[in-house]
DNA sequence: CACCCGTCTTGACAGTGTCAAGTTATATCG
DNA sequence: CGATATAACTTGACACTGTCAAGACGGGTG
């Protein structure tokens, strides 16, 4: 299997090598030969495929984009509520915390891929739809109030800047903070 | 000046070198030899201040909550609304960017620091203020509401997610967030 | 003046990303 | 079936990184 030379998919090993590596120690202290170890390589093997380090990195954020933008279309298919969706928000950012960890860092990818830029387009919507229509003008405030919210809730989190209470369980949390801001119900109840 | 052998104030010449790396290329690129250089000091002169280059950028977070929280009362005094202290949120991650950029990365920094633990809860207590008093219970909703869509917008906003009209003027875009989400504005608004 | 000690330098080490050139296996074509 | 083109991967090298040990310097105190 893995002492073939060719390796069969080793794109898709070398990205799942790299999330399992930013899981241990964060994107910052990822080093491209530790993935290749991992995935049984040569240690210049992942610039064949991903050109450089950020390469690497984008093929994880678009991925880690597809799976949230999945999540939160989920999320609003089965309840309608902003505020379920801003959970599974939050619960995205947890569960699968190496994507979470690269996916809003432009420093680290390269931000003009046009995989990324669709990926994150289309969880961004589906996001969108959870807080009101966008009016055809300047931008739509309920829509960045509701992206903010939830973005900034799971930031703070995943960085650990919020009380033992609220790690304990952080959905309920969110949706203790979704309830006070009101964005959510208002309008879709019914 | 600088070719003493005895810098003077080394420290403070470190951490401004550093801060202005971080502002050109975002703390992942920042090099310790480039800083020492900057400062026109050898390459391990930084080490001895500061330890090792998550000591450098823990000074550079500790500084930045102390500053933050100065603007964050200074906006609460003057305005007594939550909003302009959320706005003042946002103008801080802008016009502070690559303070900002190093205060919410644990994985940059020595989380456990005392300096920078002081200085960060200067500045979240100066934020929660700004939305109501803490119960003596759980957690306070409103607070981590606020602290959430300020931290978030910011992120998104210097992260590069938001449409060009929003990053034509940000603080405007916040204070519509604000309204929508009606977290502190609707006793003061005039 | 002599000493001490904090400040900074020098030199070395293993590890990093990236590039050029070479090697191996798969696919295509005669 | 055998030759050959081509993609996949390796090998080796380069400049650069953070960190450590040892040494050089110089201001402050006796």
């Amino acid at each position: 299997m893995t002492d073939r030379y060719h390796h069969g998919d080793l794109r898709r090993a070398l990205i799942d090598a790299a999330v399992e590596a930013v899981g241990e120690a964060g994107p910052s202290a990822l080093s491209l030969r530790a993935v290749a170890k991992k995935a049984g390589v040569s240690h210049a093997a992942p610039a064949h495929h991903f050109g450089d380090k950020a390469g690497l990195l984008t093929a994880v954020a678009a991925e880690g984009f597809g799976r949230l933008a999945d999540t939160l279309e989920a999320a609003w298919d089965a309840t309608g509520d902003f505020t379920a969706v801003g959970a599974a928000y939050v619960r995205f950012a947890i569960d699968r915390r190496p994507y979470f960890e690269v996916m809003f860092r432009p420093e680290l990818v390269h931000a003009d891929d046009p995989d990324l830029q669709r990926a994150a387009s289309r969880s961004a919507a589906a996001l969108h739809r959870g807080s009101g229509e966008s009016d055809g003008g300047e931008f739509n405030a309920a829509a960045l109030a509701a992206w903010s919210l939830a973005h900034g809730f799971a930031e703070l989190l995943v960085a650990g800047n919020f009380p033992q209470a609220v790690k304990n369980d952080p959905e309920a949390a969110f949706r203790a903070v979704g309830r006070a801001t009101g964005l959510g119900s208002d309008h879709s109840s019914g």
